[in-house]
DNA sequence: GTCTATATGTAGATAGAC
DNA sequence: GTCTATCTACATATAGAC
């Protein structure tokens, strides 16, 4: 809990987080990691034991701000269907980031479920919140079949974002975007 | 152009589709393939000068598979709505893969745009070859909008090839698949 | 707590015998 | 065409000085 500790340990994930999400988890290395903070690598291993714990920490770090944005998205509209409005904003927002590495929940996601099942169950775990969440939003609004609809809005958002960066198509983020925000729409207002 | 060595080459490209598939192309090794082949490391560079090629052979052989694939719905079927659905069985064919691994062609771009750009611009081949299909479809449908139309069935497909993978839904495929088809129908028919 | 030096394994790639 | 031995680079991880 010391002070300097704390501070170096979170540098080292914020740069993992970011070096993850634009080079893939297995494509980074203790040494990118090192060069992108200036941490020797030998300093890590004082704060995680092995690279699957810093991996732990960038998903327990994305949670966490998952969280605060989705408790922004409830702060500033008062219904279920506004919040997935907002919510959906999400995807313009970064479609810089969308269209050059693809969403980062889903991608990172993808690339463990090749890998070992453990870090892929971790991985899962932004992903359950957002469908959690979603599906409150839409209960909220008085749908019945809430999860599925939760699980169709993250199913449009992610073939959105694997197209995007798949053809570097930034109308085709435009439009996707308002066609989501129509069936946002269309699903809560009867 | 020799029977024997072009035997040995099909059985790299075969195995590494394979595998590539599974753990995805930087977590294969030249050792993963020989294991799987029981050919040995050193004769790959007989065939292929790095792994770079080995991937643009992949994708080559996924293309023509594809291809094939795409011939055989044009060949059961009459019209472009009927040929949509027989593609989109695809889904519910491979969906044991799908949950396992997800959408080769999708999980590959995506691994890849954080890579190297050439490898994703060749990876991309077979999204290409996808979109302009289906886009066909859509046109001897009688529909102005085909391109996006196919770009937004191809988002439908990621999108529950990612979620199927991501929480190993096998009852989400099935219904995911149905609305898929609901949809086709829809466009297609006035 | 911080950093250097290093251990150990494995990656892609090469040389050259057969 | 096929295979073994090996090169070089770099990966994660450890030991131990400061």
């Amino acid at each position: 809990m010391g002070t300097k500790g704390d501070g170096n340990r979170q540098r080292i994930v914020e740069a993992a987080d970011g070096l993850f999400y634009r080079h893939g988890y297995n494509q980074t290395s203790f040494q990118d990691i090192s060069d992108a903070t200036g941490i020797p690598r030998g300093n890590f291993y004082y704060y995680f034991k092995t690279k699957d714990e810093i991996l732990e920490a960038v998903v327990n770090s994305r949670v966490e701000g998952l969280s605060e944005m989705l408790s922004r998205c409830e702060a500033e509209a008062n219904d279920g269907r506004e919040r997935l409005l907002l919510f959906s904003n999400m995807l313009e927002y970064n479609r810089d980031n969308v269209i050059e590495s693809g969403c980062p929940i889903g991608t990172l996601c993808s690339e463990l479920a090749k890998d070992d099942a453990a870090l892929h169950t971790k991985s899962r775990q932004a992903f359950v919140l957002l469908r959690d969440w979603i599906k409150r939003q839409f209960q909220s609004a008085g749908l019945g079949n809430a999860d599925d609809l939760a699980m169709d809005l993250l199913a449009k958002i992610q073939g959105v974002t694997v197209l995007a960066s798949a053809f570097k198509d930034i109308d085709y983020v435009k439009r996707s975007h308002l066609e989501i925000k129509n069936w946002i729409n269309e699903k809560t207002l009867n």
